[in-house]
DNA sequence: CTCAGTGTTCAGTG
DNA sequence: TCACTGAACACTGA
């Protein structure tokens, strides 16, 4: 589920549900996987008794502002989830951290794949991995300008640079392919290649969609009917609903679905 | 049984 | 030093 959309509906719920209530029991799975860092006790000792002054996030990366650090730090990996409920019998499987909040509210981190992380940081700015993080794409967009150089360093297809987080914070698979098809531009076209018009077309989309994508506070059925997110897995049909042929490839190490027809 | 997957990190290479 | 590639991680569901 976790691309910057996901991650930010799940920053508003936590704002909106738990802001200025206080953790009232704190239940950890030991995993010495998904704790990174810190053990699973620690990590709960930290976490009692403390009030959830807010949410913050950027890019992909979560974190909870308590009264007093450290705070904790939610990344959702491939199937990392957060869920809120009230009744004890809804919780997840795959459960790693289980808070009880002021109020009877529940808050699960679940995650099948074990690929999340859940770790204590002082300082979103200066703790890596966030440090390492380039611009929020929703918060903190580049302009067409200030992206120009920085692409023209990457001799690399442009799908794996819109992957980098380094480059562009919070975009994730669907998101870089979403952005490809709306700018029309082929995922293996190298970065450094791209000319002023095309990287106008690809930072207009990207705004777009993280835009649509958080306003719809990620609901996917809700996004506009002609995305490719709609069709980009669909095997059966593997056409756009304009009838455009959809192909799939791996790129920068993921799998790419484009439309060659329209993407150049 | 096999394979792919809305992600990140690290070793190896150029 | 920088940048790129591919494998590893771990496990479910199709």
């Amino acid at each position: 589920m976790p691309e910057l959309p996901e991650v930010e509906r799940v920053r508003r719920a936590v704002e909106r549900e738990l802001a200025g209530r206080t953790i009232t029991r704190v239940a950890v799975a030991e995993d010495r996987i998904v704790y990174a860092g810190v053990s699973p006790r620690t990590f709960a000792k930290r976490l009692r008794d403390r009030r959830i002054m807010g949410a913050g996030r950027r890019g992909k990366y979560l974190w909870l502002v308590l009264d007093r650090k450290p705070w904790p730090c939610l990344h959702f990996g491939m199937t990392g989830r957060l869920f809120l409920y009230r009744d004890a019998r809804e919780r997840p499987r795959f459960h790693k951290l289980d808070l009880l909040v002021e109020g009877g509210i529940r808050a699960t981190f679940s995650d099948a794949r074990r690929l999340g992380r859940l770790r204590l940081i002082r300082d979103p700015d200066i703790d890596p991995p966030l440090s390492a993080l380039g611009p929020d794409v929703l918060d903190d967009l580049p302009s067409a300008v200030q992206l120009g150089p920085r692409l023209a360093r990457r001799r690399a297809p442009i799908k794996a640079v819109l992957l980098d987080q380094a480059l562009f914070a919070g975009v994730g698979n669907w998101m870089a392919d979403e952005v490809l098809y709306q700018s029309a531009i082929s995922p293996r076209r190298l970065a450094c290649e791209l000319g002023s018009p095309e990287i106008l077309r690809l930072r207009r989309a990207l705004a777009h969609v993280v835009r649509v994508a958080c306003g719809t506070d990620a609901i996917e059925d809700r996004y506009p009917a002609g995305w490719l997110f709609h069709v980009r897995w669909d095997r059966r049909r593997g056409r756009t609903r304009r009838g455009e042929r959809i192909v799939r490839e791996t790129i920068g190490g993921r799998t790419a679905a484009w439309v060659p027809e329209r993407q150049r």
